[in-house]
DNA sequence: TGAATACAATTCGTATACAACTTAGATCGG
DNA sequence: CCGATCTAAGTTGTATACGAATTGTATTCA
């Protein structure tokens, strides 16, 4: 009756669940999945009783899921407790630009030499792919961004540093930029330069490359929009 | 019919809660409270209905508390599926600090001449107090510490970053560390540092103040129990 | 015609009942 | 005496019913 990682006290202990994954779960994933395709727009309200039909689900196990999006990031609340699609707005955005700045360069030097030569070429692979696609494709394009930026998020080591990245991802994703397009080949540029310094294993040309690369973003955000 | 900061779609419109605050909200900072004070030692396990009828209400505003709370880093899962206190291990404690050791001081530099000068005296107050107290009362050691830290991560202007600042301000009084005591003397000496850099206006100062202050907490861990 | 008020509909917040599942303990067989 | 299996209790997951509050609309009166 004790459980694997936690030791101290507790009581009798007891568990309970539907094989497989919860329709809490379920819901969750569906929504996440929704709200990033651009399925639910920015500042949509969210009606429960709706969308628990919608998913099939009833209402219990969607407020759970809503409840988590929302701790995410990708929902708020309005005014009148209903819960909305989060809508970033520039000033946010380009904190969380001013944060990452600060934290991704260095997750990038603590990546360097620790990322699958294997997964760097399929980063390689999708960026050229994302670049070429006539019309253009934003899913495409963010998809191609998350990868490239997943290797070093993800290989930097510390679980810690890790989670905030991927949550300040989502405000980066919320971001709605029209112009978006505008940003696919210096982003091409800029991630290639990344690829290559991870390639290497150099620590110091990595931190380099992702801290240009994010005042790029900067910099674009404020020429295009500020 | 609009909400105030959300404008795109949405439907009619409406509401409904119980005046000033839900039952959830409520059980949330009862519990978050609970947690903080070590009423619930780390690794607890939780009963849902058990606590329920402790706090006088039904399982469904708890369970929303308790996602909540699991979203903020202060519960666990189990394998049973039960929440639990998170058990904070030395590893990520370190983590957690590593990357605190990147941002606070740029809070701290970002933050230096937009303190209130009331704020700091009344940190500096309370600083001598929780120093001074016999025996030693570690949750006043922590409410002190929490107040220098707040000092500049409430203040650095950047919402983003006093979020992650805050959020991981909570690993660090889950990890239960049993010679807090020892640290009372270089807390109070480091944060006086820090006190007087902010009161100075100081970033430079200040930046470097902090800095110090977490590779002395990182020393800390190592020696005395790594 | 305009405004104020009453009403109805919609929506979220909460309680509760039930189902699914896990575990502990007991019982039975070897 | 040890092991497997069955049973019962306890816990979480889910559905649903009801209550409360707000908003849009209609009606009435000046």
């Amino acid at each position: 009756m004790r459980q694997d990682a936690f030791d101290v006290s507790g009581g009798k202990a007891a568990a309970a669940a539907p094989a497989g994954r919860t329709l809490a779960e379920l819901a969750y994933e569906k929504l996440s999945g929704m709200i990033r395709r651009r399925q639910l727009r920015s500042g949509q309200m969210l009606v429960e009783l709706q969308l628990a039909e919608n998913l099939g689900v009833s209402r219990t196990p969607l407020r759970e899921a809503l409840q988590r999006l929302e701790g995410d990031g990708l929902l708020g609340k309005s005014a009148n407790r209903s819960y909305v699609v989060r809508k970033v707005e520039l000033e946010e955005y380009l904190r969380s630009l001013k944060v990452r700045q600060i934290l991704e360069p260095e997750a990038a030097a603590l990546a360097a030499g620790h990322v699958k030569a294997e997964a760097i070429s399929s980063a390689r692979r999708n960026l050229a792919r994302a670049s070429n696609l006539q019309p253009y494709d934003m899913l495409a394009h963010y998809r191609s961004d998350d990868e490239v930026h997943d290797l070093f998020i993800r290989n930097c080591r510390n679980d810690v540093m890790t989670d905030i990245l991927l949550s300040l991802r989502i405000t980066t994703q919320l971001f709605e930029i029209d112009t978006l397009s505008e940003r696919l080949e210096p982003d091409a540029r800029e991630h290639e330069r990344i690829l290559d310094a991870l390639e290497a294993g150099d620590a110091r040309k990595s931190r380099q490359a992702v801290a240009a690369h994010i005042r790029s973003l900067y910099a674009f955000a404020l020429r295009t929009i500020g």
